[in-house]
DNA sequence: AGATTTTATTTGCATATACAAATATATTTT
DNA sequence: AAAATATATTTGTATATGCAAATAAAATCT
């Protein structure tokens, strides 16, 4: 029962998928090991990734618009609209309304968190470039950005 | 309003994001591209890429069990049993249940996709790889590879 | 052989994300 | 000034994904 150990018992490198050679997969499959590390590096916050970055910007930014946070996080506006009602509901951030405009503030208790958010950040950065090295990671994380930018369309 | 024009009307670069040198942001913003392009190619057969992929390897593994489509897809197992049970729902493939295992086959419905499900395949790739380059494509698709499996923990 | 543990799969539930349409406001055109 | 267009944001809805628990079967241990 060889074959059957080695499908069932050893988990399959991507780079021994049949489908590796493809970015759909090796996107993916990248981004959902990211994801995991970064929500247990942010779980001391109780929150996302997505809603951490969010509040960070906020933070740096008061009064802060949607569009612009759709540009710089790269997400849909009404993901970011999603993002904004969790936040606010954990009372880190208000939206004041200024005609068609919306301006997002951290409250008080949002500003709190600045210097464990700082932390966060700074243990992610650890935890991905202890495992795959300073100079590897940030020349995947460079060239990930190119070639984003590269795909706008 | 030059800045104003700059936030609003120009897309920021993923480079020049505050938070581009973070690889939860890059490999997230990278991965939703690709996957809107993957969306593209894969629209002729009415199909989400993920489920293209499983139901690639239906055909070109009749019989194979949920497991090593975990393995070979690096996703879940209940992501494995939904996107089963939406292929099902189309006809395109059957699971047989024999004590606590499951053997997924193609239906000849699924089988009938295949050329068009290898046309899609190529025109993903040609999509990406005339936008990025088929080297610097190729490169990358390997350390992210790369990347993916040192991550496995 | 019966009890315990391991393995395979599914279900219930939660969540992030996006598209398309709706709404509301601002800007431009005529 | 009124009409048309553009911009900003939200809402309704859909979907992919995962975790944890449930279920069920197989394998192992005693």
């Amino acid at each position: 029962m060889q074959i059957k150990s080695f499908f069932f018992v050893q988990q399959m490198k991507a780079a021994e998928s049949k489908y590796c050679k493809c970015m759909y997969f090796s996107s993916n499959a990248l981004a959902r090991k990211i994801e995991k590390l970064a929500q247990e590096s942010w779980k001391v916050v109780d929150l996302n990734p997505s809603h951490a970055y969010l509040l960070m910007l906020a933070i740096e930014q008061p009064g802060i618009q949607p569009t612009a946070l759709v540009e710089q996080l790269l997400l849909a506006p009404s993901t970011i609209t999603r993002l904004l009602e969790k936040l606010e509901e954990k009372k880190l951030v208000i939206r004041t309304n200024e005609g068609k405009t919306t301006s997002v503030y951290p409250t008080p208790k949002g500003k709190q968190l600045k210097s464990q958010l700082d932390k966060c950040l700074e243990h992610f950065y650890i935890s991905y470039s202890t495992i795959l090295g300073k100079d590897d990671s940030a020349r995947l994380v460079q060239s990930m950005n190119k070639v984003t930018d590269k795909l706008r369309s």
